[in-house]
Order: structure tokens, then C-alpha cells, then sequence
RNA sequence: GCCGCCUUAGCUCAGUCGGUAGAGCGAGUCACUCGUAAUGACUAGGUCGUCAGUUCGAUUCUGACAGGCGGCUCCA
């Protein structure tokens, strides 16, 4: 036997050991428990893998990325093993990891409820307790083919298997990669093959390394994400390194589930979505009119300071408008169905550009006048299809607030720059300051999507691309994602925990223009075509304020906040003083209450606690006496004893540099 | 739009194996007047999402519709 040389990588270190010929990766990392994988030459092998003369070896530990996704594929086949036991007829989708989880599609004939995955999860220990061996068997198309003759949906994948179908179909690429066919077999006890299914790998080397696991939910899902598809019954569930990290992501979900700005606009009493009115059409409360209004206002007199001029315009037009656009054409669907009247049919609007053009095309436009900005709070009405409404993310009627810029072509880039560093700072008034960039391009496999010539849109591209690198901030590629009339650039902003939301997008227009043949006189006399850049910095009112009260979890910095201050008196005595307190806050421009009712003192601070009030302001007698008052904050701070005049401004200071308390 | 689940008081939720319902919080009234997260008592409040069907009788069973939730698809 003779002896091979491999070495081992781990971070920067780099060590040659000699091994015998037939020597597995798990003996290099026999004395740790954590290790379930190898990474050999940058490709995931099973710690089965038989080590070859000259691989580099480092080991995947289980609490890494890659040992996660292991974790999680390995779960998913546990999964559809004990799925299979149950349901001896359930055919097989696909199962890959995704984020934080993984899931499997089944073709069964009765959708599970809940019931059915409590049993699931019991078979699925049963599995993890047996210690199956997750064991690889290279095989052929034609063997795999005939081994997999009850399985239609695998059949169909290894007909894709290295083509652009598998790369299009999200998650296909685990079960078969582009290489070689492989199988893994669940093996027993005594040897014999408990379960197989066609997969890519790595896995696990047995079920009893998976540490922890937890099935969320059923759902149904089209084969393949294709509509046309049947619809396959999707079991989602989620998998970590252990007991205490699953514990923690249920934690994470459960703090998710108290920000949601669903529940926490009931409870704060800020909007809500009367079924008298219809579905995704909010309506807000006073307390949510404040913050809405403060939000308006401050990004009304932003916009006007960067140079924009705020124009108005009607919620429905005669359809002439919106086939001028190009939208009719492109986007009926989503509009909602026309009213009829005087002889003309009448739409509600679904995007402001079609107005605004309007507005530039009312006279003749100069060169000196561009760039030409025009900005409102836009409302808009989609008609977003019944299952995809949520909360104030997703509706069906909501205020935009949307720019467009009129500029010649040498100006472009300069205008989106300005716009991009606009919304950022905006975003990071609010809060936000932690981003990404999104460059949504058109897919040129769909030309009869898009608008213009393969020019026009390299053009406009590279243009956003520059911008967005000048920008410094990681950009992110969408293929596919641009809106018929031109390449969009999407501010992702990351939120207290976590979660990226798309806010603020620019495009870059060079067909509207065209469609409405706007022009401006140039300095050499001649008409020319202006380039029309779209900007929305909330993308829509209603979302942005949701992702707010999440992002805040309904604790927003005072400038923002509903009531500033709660004035809670010790006793019916001090409520005179308190008023006259809370008069000079108001004269201040603060939004003050003062709790007079006749609960106890402890009640009418927990209220103002659970209202998420920025600022408690107290008084009792020792404060009377000395002109003062006392102050508690959210996390029970307390600051007794501040003289009013410096309490006053105390508060006054906090608002104004829209700090958070 | 598709699949599944759900809809009982303002909110959160019990309950009725078919005989028209209950708690806590909230609201109102009264008493209490208290120094940093729930004072007590009483009262009001529901054609049990809507419309059909089955039934002597439906909040309960069936169906359709509406709305909500979780996904899928979509997201100018």
C-alpha cells in the first residue's frame, strides 16, 4: 500500500501530510465531532470521499455555511423518507436548503395539515435515531432512469440535467449537478437500503448528526415555479448545528412576528384595512396620520430643497394617457378595469409618469430649464392579485413618492447621482443605514417585454452601473427584473433586524419621452429628446411607513413619534400643573397628552409604556414644588426633578435632530 | 390568480358531539387619589363573516362568496 501526499487547509494554514492510498476525508478529521463535510479543490465532497494524491482538504464544520446547507439537504431527505413511509404514493419534487431552512415538494393526493407533519417530525426521529448512513452510488442516466420509474418528477430533472432547465428551475441544480448522476442510499442497521433519491450531495454522514431540526409549515408550490404547473405540496422546515441555535432562530422568528407592523398598527392604533373598503386599501388613524404626515412633510420639503418643483395631478385619466405610456399595452392586467362614461373609458392611475409628462409637454420646454424635476405624492391603484396583499407591503392603492427628471443625455449620469445620494440620505434620516444596490436589467431571452433598442438599453445600463459604482455600495445584479421602458437601479436597505427591503428605485427612460414626443429647444436651436429619470425614495408611502413600525418594532424616535410625551400627573392634584406644562410643549410644536383619567398612577405609565411613548413626563409634588418635572423613557430610565423650561427642551432638541431616545 | 388553513364582543381567545354563547383585556359608570409596568365594584357590548342548502331547529353540518393568514406565481 502505498502512501499519498494531501494537504490540509485551514484558514491560512496550509499543512502536507501522507496518508495510505484508500484513505477517506472523515480519518483526517476523526477528532472532530463538528466537521461533516470536506471541501476538496473547492468542491463539497462527503467525509466518505476517498482522499486522492495531492487534494487539498479542509474541513466543513457543521455551524458553517456550507456544513448548514449539508445539514438542511440531509434533513430534507429524512424528511422525504419518512413522508414516503407514511404516504407510500407521495412522489418526489425537489429538496434543497434555502435560507435559514429547507424544504421538499410532494405530488399527494391530499394536501398535509397540520396534523400530518406532528407525525412527520415523530417518523423523522424515528429515522435520525436509526443512524442511517447517507451513502453515494455514482449511476447512468439509463439506470437512474429505470430505477426511478415511479418517480416522474425525478425523471423530468435528469432530462434537464446539465442544461439551461435545471440552471432555471431554483433548486433542481441539488438533485442533479452537471457532472455525473448520483444517488444516495439511506442505509440501515443491518446494511439494506432504507430509501434512496437521486441527489447531487454532499450529505451528512449519518441521520444522527442531525443535531436539530423543525418542520414550520405546508404550503403549495408549482412544479418547477411555472404557473402552468401542477402544484405540488411543499413542507418547510428548518435545521441547526444545535438545540440552543434552533432555539435561537425561533426566537428571531417570534421578535419578527411582534414587529409586525400588522399587529403593531392595531395595537398602536395607526391604520387599518376596513372590508367595507376592500382589500389592500388602508385607512389611518389619527396616530398613524401623524406619522404619516411628518413623513410627507419632511420628504416634501427635502425634495424642494434638492431642486424639485411639487406638482399634482388627477387619480383617473382617459386611456389616450396611458397608451401614450406604453403602459395600457404592457400592464392592463395590473390596472383595474375601466370606468365607461361620456363616451371614453377612464382609468385609475397606476403610475404618475404619463401625468407628468403631460405637465413637460404643457409649453415648450429650453435646455436652461433642465434639468426639469418633477415630484408629488403620487396615489396609485394596482390591481394586485388577491393572494399577494400583505399589510401595508403590498396593496392596492397607495401614495408613490415620485419623481421624474427631464434631462438631456449628457446629463443623465450626473442627475442619477444626484438621486442616488438624495434617496440614501433620505433613508438615512429615517433610520436606515445599512444598504445594498439592485441593478434590474432586461432579459434578453423575452425581448417582446421590453421597450427599445438593444442599444438604447446598453446605453442606459452602463449608465446606472457607473452611477451605482461611484456609489461605492455592493451591487447586486437582477437579470430580468427591469420594467418594460428601461434598466432600474433599487435601493435595498437592511432593517434593525436584519431584513433587506427594496425601497427607493431609479430608472432610466428613453421611451416615454419618445411615446409622448417630449423635446426641448437646445442652445444650437434644435429640438431635441429629453432622457425622463424615475425616482420613487419610499417607493410607496404605505410600505415605507410599515417597514418602519417593523424596523422601530412601533418605538419611533420622537420627531416621528405619535405622542411625544405622555404627561402622567402622581394624582388628580398635580393634572393642573401638568396641563400647563404640556401648554407650553404644544406652543412648542409638540404632540403632548396628558393622562387625566382616574386610573392609578402605575396604570398610566404602563399604558404610555405599552403606547411605545418616547418620552414620560411626571409630576408630584416634590416637582411642583420645584417647577419641575420627571422624566421616565422606554427602557425605565429615570431623570427626576428637571426644571420645565429645560425639560421643554430637552424634548424640542430630541425632535428636532430626529434622534432616537 | 392557485393550494391549504382560518373567521365567535373593539382586541386576544374559550365554547356549543345541531336546541341562538363565555373569559381576560379594552369601553362606560361609581368609589378610591396613590411617586415610576395592571385599585376595586358594577354596567353595556355578539342575528357566532355574508348568502344559500340540509334540518322541526344551524353559530355548529354542506356549498358559494367575502375577508384574513401561510406559501406559490406575480410585483411598472
Amino acid at each position: 500500500m502505498s502512501d499519498i501526499k494531501v494537504v490540509r487547509v485551514h484558514a491560512d494554514q496550509r499543512a502536507e501530510t501522507s496518508v495510505t492510498t484508500g484513505t477517506k476525508a472523515w480519518e483526517l478529521f476523526r477528532d472532530d465531532a463538528d466537521v461533516v463535510a470536506a471541501r476538496v479543490a473547492g468542491q463539497l465532497k462527503d467525509l466518505a470521499y476517498e482522499l486522492a494524491d495531492g487534494d487539498e482538504v479542509e474541513a466543513v464544520a457543521i455551524d458553517s455555511a456550507d456544513g448548514r446547507d449539508i445539514l438542511r439537504h440531509s434533513t430534507a431527505h429524512v424528511m422525504a423518507q419518512a413522508v414516503q413511509q407514511i404516504w407510500p404514493e407521495a412522489r418526489l419534487g425537489i429538496g434543497p436548503p434555502i435560507e435559514n431552512g429547507f424544504y421538499y415538494d410532494f405530488d399527494v393526493e391530499t394536501p398535509f395539515v397540520p396534523e400530518d407533519l406532528v407525525k412527520i417530525e415523530s417518523a423523522m426521529r424515528k429515522i435520525i435515531k436509526e443512524n442511517q448512513r447517507f451513502e453515494r452510488r455514482v449511476t447512468t442516466d439509463a439506470d437512474a432512469l429505470t430505477e426511478l420509474k415511479d418517480e416522474p418528477y425525478k425523471i423530468e430533472l435528469i432530462g434537464l440535467k446539465g442544461g439551461a432547465g435545471a440552471e432555471g428551475t431554483e433548486g433542481a441544480s441539488v438533485e442533479v449537478g452537471a457532472g455525473e448522476l448520483t444517488v444516495y442510499d439511506n442505509i440501515g442497521r443491518s446494511g439494506e437500503a432504507k430509501w434512496s433519491d437521486l441527489c447531487r450531495g454532499p450529505h451528512l454522514p449519518t441521520t444522527k448528526r442531525i443535531p436539530a431540526f423543525k418542520l414550520m409549515r405546508s404550503a403549495a408550490a408549482y412544479w418547477r415555479g411555472d404557473e402552468k404547473n401542477k402544484q405540488l405540496q411543499r413542507i418547510y422546515g428548518t435545521a441547526w448545528e444545535s438545540k440552543e441555535a434552533l432555539e435561537a432562530h425561533l426566537e428571531r422568528i417570534a421578535e419578527a412576528e411582534k414587529r409586525d407592523h400588522r399587529k403593531l398598527g392595531r395595537d398602536l392604533d395607526l391604520f387599518s384595512f376596513p372590508d367595507e373598503i376592500g382589500s389592500g386599501l388602508p385607512v389611518f388613524h389619527p396616530k398613524g396620520g401623524v406619522i404619516k404626515r411628518e413623513m410627507e412633510d419632511y420628504v416634501r420639503r427635502r425634495h424642494i430643497e434638492e431642486g424639485f418643483d411639487y406638482v399634482g395631478t388627477p387619480h383617473i385619466s382617459k386611456e389616450g394617457t396611458f397608451h401614450l405610456s406604453g403602459h395600457l399595452p404592457y400592464y392592463k392586467d395590473t390596472m383595474f378595469p375601466p370606468m365607461e362614461f361620456e363616451g371614453a373609458d377612464y382609468y385609475l392611475k397606476a403610475m404618475n409618469c404619463p401625468m407628468h409628462n403631460l405637465i413637460y409637454r404643457s409649453r415648450g420646454r429650453s435646455y436652461r430649464e433642465l434639468p426639469l424635476r418633477l415630484f408629488e405624492f403620487g396615489h396609485v391603484y394596482r390591481y394586485e392579485k388577491s393572494g399577494v396583499i400583505h399589510g401595508l407591503t403590498r396593496v392596492r392603492g397607495f401614495a408613490q413618492d415620485d419623481s421624474h427628471s427631464y434631462v438631456t443625455e449628457e446629463q443623465a449620469p450626473g442627475e442619477i447621482k444626484h438621486l442616488l445620494d438624495f434617496v440614501l440620505g433620505l433613508l438615512r434620516d429615517f433610520g436606515l443605514d445599512d444598504f445594498y444596490l439592485e441593478l434590474s436589467t432586461r432579459d434578453d431571452s423575452k425581448p417582446d417585454k421590453f421597450v427599445g433598442s438593444e442599444e438604447q438599453w446598453t446605453n442606459a445600463t452602463d449608465v446606472l452601473r457607473t452611477a451605482c459604482e461611484e456609489s461605492g455600495l455592493e451591487l447586486v445584479p437582477d437579470p430580468g427584473g427591469a420594467a418594460f421602458y428601461g434598466p432600474k437601479v433599487s435601493v435595498q436597505a437592511k432593517d434593525a433586524i436584519g431584513r433587506t427591503w427594496q425601497m427607493s428605485t431609479i430608472q432610466y427612460d428613453f421611451n416615454q419621452p419618445q411615446g409622448f414626443d417630449l423635446t426641448y429647444q437646445a442652445a444650437d436651436g434644435t429640438r431635441k429628446q429629453p432622457v425622463m429619470i424615475h425616482s420613487a425614495k419610499f417607493g410607496s408611502i404605505e410600505r415605507f411607513l410599515g417597514v418602519l413600525v417593523e424596523h422601530y418594532a412601533g418605538a419611533f424616535p420622537p420627531w416621528l413619534a405619535p405622542v411625544q410625551v405622555q404627561a402622567i400627573p402622581v394624582a388628580e392634584f398635580a393634572a393642573d400643573y401638568l396641563h400647563d406644562v404640556a401648554r407650553q410643549m404644544k406652543a412648542q410644536g409638540l404632540r403632548v397628552e396628558v393622562d387625566d383619567s382616574d386610573d392609578r398612577m402605575q396604570k398610566k405609565i404602563r399604558n404610555a409604556q405599552l403606547q411605545k411613548v418616547p418620552f414620560m413626563v411626571i409630576a408630584g409634588n416634590d416637582d411642583i414644588e420645584a417647577g419641575a418635572v420627571s422624566f421616565r423613557y422606554r427602557d425605565g430610565r429615570q431623570d427626576n426633578g428637571v426644571p420645565v423650561a429645560e425639560a421643554i427642551e430637552r424634548v424640542a432638541a430630541a425632535v428636532a435632530s430626529r434622534e432616537q431616545v
